[in-house]
DNA sequence: TGACTTTTGTTCGTATATCGCACATATTCG
DNA sequence: CGAATATGTGCGATATACGAACAAAAGTCA
């Protein structure tokens, strides 16, 4: 691509939407400024296009996101069937299970969640579609990781950031490297508070008919109610059942 | 605003952004061309900008959205606590009637959707966060135009396509005012499929401690199944005892 | 309170990047 | 093959970004 294939004042702008988010609800230039690191005259300026098309509301102070801003990702929702076709079965899982039940694919070192069923019961984590963690901290994450050829498991490994969350957080590259075969071979990944003390949750791949895998889907439990070593006979033969139902009904 | 306070490079891009979703996962230069209006060397920039950034694959023919799109939308869902507010009670209100349960807010003309649990039951239509409905003919819409002052209904009214969707669609502004009236009065409205035949749907405001309207919640069905007679009183219960439960919740 | 410091928002001139056109090239299809 | 359609590129006119300077507001402290 050449240097002028590039539109760096629409770059720029992406960068001030994504400043929002990370709960900062309101922002004022200067905030802005700070975040995407680029001048306070051209935030302004990328701030002021926001508001003129109705992405944003600018109080004189504040500017803020309106829902017209959920248009972008729903281009995304709306074009890709894949999070439609999931949502049903995720509610059915989520019932059957009474505990939340999502689905996220690979961007990056990060899972991204496309679709979620969530039951009241309430976690320090807030997700919704659109939503990010670390993949390799993640039960999906670790599924969807898997997944690929080794040598591009070992690639993406190799640009995370791989925290210590907690002090059962697994970051030797190594380690979740020979992880990865065991989840491969025996079809499923658990995560025992890994991402966050109290928290469990197993996986599956989504398969499509020819066996390659297009997400990954999990249901997640505090495990004060569900102890990690019980996630596997409660909820693998939900997860399985729902993976055999969805791939005859994905086609590619 | 000044003249040059607005990056029409920023918004050009945005709008190639929203050319996809209406069911269009790939786009060719052109296709995008066509559907923006834009300059083809101008929709070429944006889209190989967006490729260059992540945001888009690019086969060399056609370009696809990349899940890192939602980053965009996710940064009004997590900034705004209200969609993860309202998912749970969203997903028990959607257990207890047996059917979908949507929540949303107005943005112009339009309904936009925040939160959703849906069923199994295969509905025609594919509502995900970010899908937009016109107002005035959801049920939905009518319970967020019905609390705007009466002359700002009518604008937005005045502004709206009132379009035929079915026999049953109400179009005259006038008529469209008096329900809103009765919806004011009554604190709920019903919709006989005036959207799409066979489908029938019921909404309440979510109000916060001061009887201010922030949403709407509703709950839809097919009309094959629960005729609009009785969506009354099988279903406005339930929705009465989610806004009960939601109002001391919503500080402000 | 009032003077001083720091932070924030806005404006301006200019160097630079982008736009859209026109043309060149590539691909598709009858 | 030739027409039609789609994509890539060079260039002049135009729009934008930058950094600095200024203005205004907010905070700080004696």
């Amino acid at each position: 691509m050449r240097e002028t294939d590039f539109v760096s004042g629409f770059a720029r702008g992406l960068k001030v939407i994504e400043a929002f988010g990370e709960t900062r609800q309101r922002l004022s230039i200067a905030e802005a400024s700070k975040l995407t690191e680029l001048d306070r005259a051209t935030v302004r300026r990328s701030l002021l296009t926001l508001a003129e098309l109705g992405y944003a509301d600018y109080d004189g102070k504040f500017f803020t996101l309106t829902p017209k801003i959920l248009r972008l990702g729903h281009a995304y929702l709306a074009a890709t069937p894949l999070p439609a076709l999931l949502q049903p079965h995720l509610d059915h899982l989520s019932e059957g299970a009474g505990q939340s039940a999502s689905a996220s694919v690979l961007d990056g070192t990060e899972i991204v969640y496309i679709a979620r069923a969530s039951q009241r019961r309430v976690m320090s984590i807030n997700l919704t579609p659109g939503s990010r963690l670390p993949a390799y901290c993640a039960s999906m994450g670790r599924v969807l990781l898997a997944a690929l050829p080794e040598n591009e498991a070992r690639a993406v490994l190799a640009r995370s950031e791989l925290k210590q969350n907690t002090p059962k957080t697994r970051t030797d590259p190594e380690d979740l490297v020979a992880e990865f075969r065991r989840v491969r071979a025996e079809g499923y990944a658990i995560i025992d508070q890994e991402l966050e003390i109290g928290l469990c949750s197993i996986a599956v791949p989504v398969e499509n008919d020819r066996g390659e895998t297009v997400a990954a889907i999990n249901i997640g439990a505090p495990a004060a109610l569900v102890p990690a070593a019980e996630m596997k006979e409660r909820y693998l033969p939900l997860l399985k059942e729902t993976q055999a139902t969805l791939r005859p009904l994905l086609r590619r």
